[in-house]
DNA sequence: CTGAAAGCGCTTACAG
DNA sequence: CTGAAAGCGCTTACAG
């Protein structure tokens, strides 16, 4: 279908060394000579075979991205499905494949001795993960590039992307507390989880700055999920009387919602809500999520330009990149 | 980290080719030559080099999953998380790399490109696909193994597993029949989708079989969506009296479910519904969700294994296989 | 049953 | 700026 570089020479009169020159935009080509080829390669709609140029030493433009098995049960939160395809259109966009590799504890080993042993992927995206997850110490050693989305606590070494998870939570419960709610519960994401701690330590922070005291009461163990967060709320209702609840993501905000409402109680008039993420589904609720903005492509984007960078200039450091969040104000509080 | 074939020999005292037997199973080895050969493997941890295997000529073993533009609206969706985490799973468990192709309307033309001309994957999997995509057509004119999930109506040439929808869906109906329940709502799933049409054929056959007409007032168009079916539904509520709802998917299920209960409409005693995928939601609603089972395991491993003996052994045609689906009563219906 | 050799399609010093 | 040549780590006839 597409042929080989040897094709491309013997069509483009020049030998296959300038081809994968052009190919590699290396500078040392006539710019006569390379305008020729290029159009060579236009026309003939070739595509270099990757596992030659993996072979070859080069790099093959693949990226491996890895969703840990600690987080696996998370997979059908709509906030990885919307994650996922972010990062795979940013790899599109830049000629890049993707590897995706659904870690599982039983073969965990083997993913790693293949990523590293198999050649096939130029760097490693992880995509979310447990707090000190051994595979991403594993990878961590390994010498293929990474980057991770979502910090990682204690290990500054290892580049990654993140939102600002605690600031933001804080301003999110600021919000609400400026609007008079005192009384403001938490559904909390997992606290093995380095996002789930993080927006928990917002929200406490947030109420330290105005003098509050944490009420254990008023704290909701979730794993992201929409029904732990409606049974958790469910249950934290026919005990507890709350202003407003602050929830550590979209998925928990919406079984928080339901549990609201199923006890009569009115949003936001009764109890405000403010949820994390800003998926679609939030502008849909009825009334409309008030929600903080995770800014999902830009994170993408920024993951897997880093990776890039990574792969290309290794010399360069490992680098820790926050983008911001934003409030998004609609119908819940 | 894995070395290569090369020093796997010297350790073992034999060839190369020898070593290259073993690892693909070739029968002419001596069987001490080949324990001895294997145990070297095992100590060493040795993985071959899925880039040179490839290019050489053998298998890289790796598959690429394709999820079609037309369907990655519906990537969300948790029957397709889940989906996909039975494919990567089989794949492991199989000594198989997944490759993920999100495909994208602009990019469409150069991915096609790359997966055959990149000569890194081995055949591929579609999961999913709207009606004669031309995703497909292209897919299957290539020379690339093809398998598809969900069939492909106008082409029986193609590789296919599937549940059985159109029966499904009408033995989800005959069973709401049976009850007793005389007039019907259906939330349909996309009708430029296999799965969306054959659910409604389903119920319209269902109707049939009982002698009942097919009230358009009763259809409530949808896309799998949650938020579409609460729309739906609720607007039909507020015109139509109806004793039953079948929902081509469980995440429609949820939102008319939260319709019905929203109209003060008890479920079952007023209105039953019945859903299909049982997805892990369906066990958790309130009343549990009574649905019909899509065995999503068994769809995987299929498929995945499907593709492999198409891979192996491409002289063999194509097949069409088609899984029984199962009803899974609760507390709705 | 086993090994030496050619070749897969690239990249990258090396020489000019 | 360009080309001839070596080499990446495998597989697979070919010869024995």
């Amino acid at each position: 279908l597409t042929g080989t570089i040897e094709e491309i020479a013997k069509i483009a009169k020049v030998s296959r060394s300038t081809v994968s020159r052009v190919l590699n935009g290396d500078p040392n080509v006539r710019e006569k000579t390379r305008q020729h080829v290029l159009e060579v390669l236009r026309t003939t709609g070739f595509q270099p075979n990757r596992a030659a140029r993996r072979l070859a030493g080069g790099h093959a433009r693949i990226i491996g991205l890895i969703i840990p098995s600690g987080v696996a049960r998370l997979f059908s939160d709509p906030f990885f499905a919307i994650l996922i395809q972010h990062i795979s259109h940013a790899c599109s966009a830049r000629d890049q494949a993707v590897m995706l590799w659904l870690a599982e504890p039983e073969y965990e080993r083997r993913m790693i001795g293949q990523l590293l042993g198999s050649g096939l992927v130029d760097g490693v995206l992880v995509a979310s993960s447990v707090i000190d997850d051994p595979l991403v110490e594993a990878l961590h050693h390994s010498p293929l590039p990474l980057v991770m989305i979502g910090r990682s606590p204690h290990r500054t070494e290892i580049s990654s992307i993140d939102v600002d998870n605690i600031e933001s939570a804080r301003r999110a419960v600021h919000y609400l507390l400026e609007r008079g709610r005192g009384r403001i519960a938490v559904v909390n994401g997992p606290q093995n989880m380095i996002s789930g701690l993080d927006r928990f330590e917002g929200y406490k922070t947030a109420l330290q700055d105005w003098g509050l005291e944490l009420d254990p009461a008023l704290v909701v163990p979730g794993e992201f999920s929409e029904e732990d967060a409606f049974r958790g709320m469910e249950a934290l209702l026919q005990r507890e009387q709350v202003q407003a609840v602050f929830a550590a993501s979209d998925s928990m905000a919406l079984g928080a919602m339901r549990a609201i409402q199923k006890a009569g109680l009115r949003i936001p008039e009764d109890v405000a809500l403010v949820g994390f993420d800003d998926l679609p589904l939030a502008s849909r609720t009825d009334p409309p999520l008030t929600t903080m903005r995770q800014p999902i492509p830009g994170l993408a984007v920024t993951a897997v330009e880093t990776l890039i960078q990574q792969i290309n200039h290794p010399e360069t450091g490992p680098k820790q990149i926050v983008l911001p969040a934003e409030l998004v104000i609609r119908g819940t509080g």
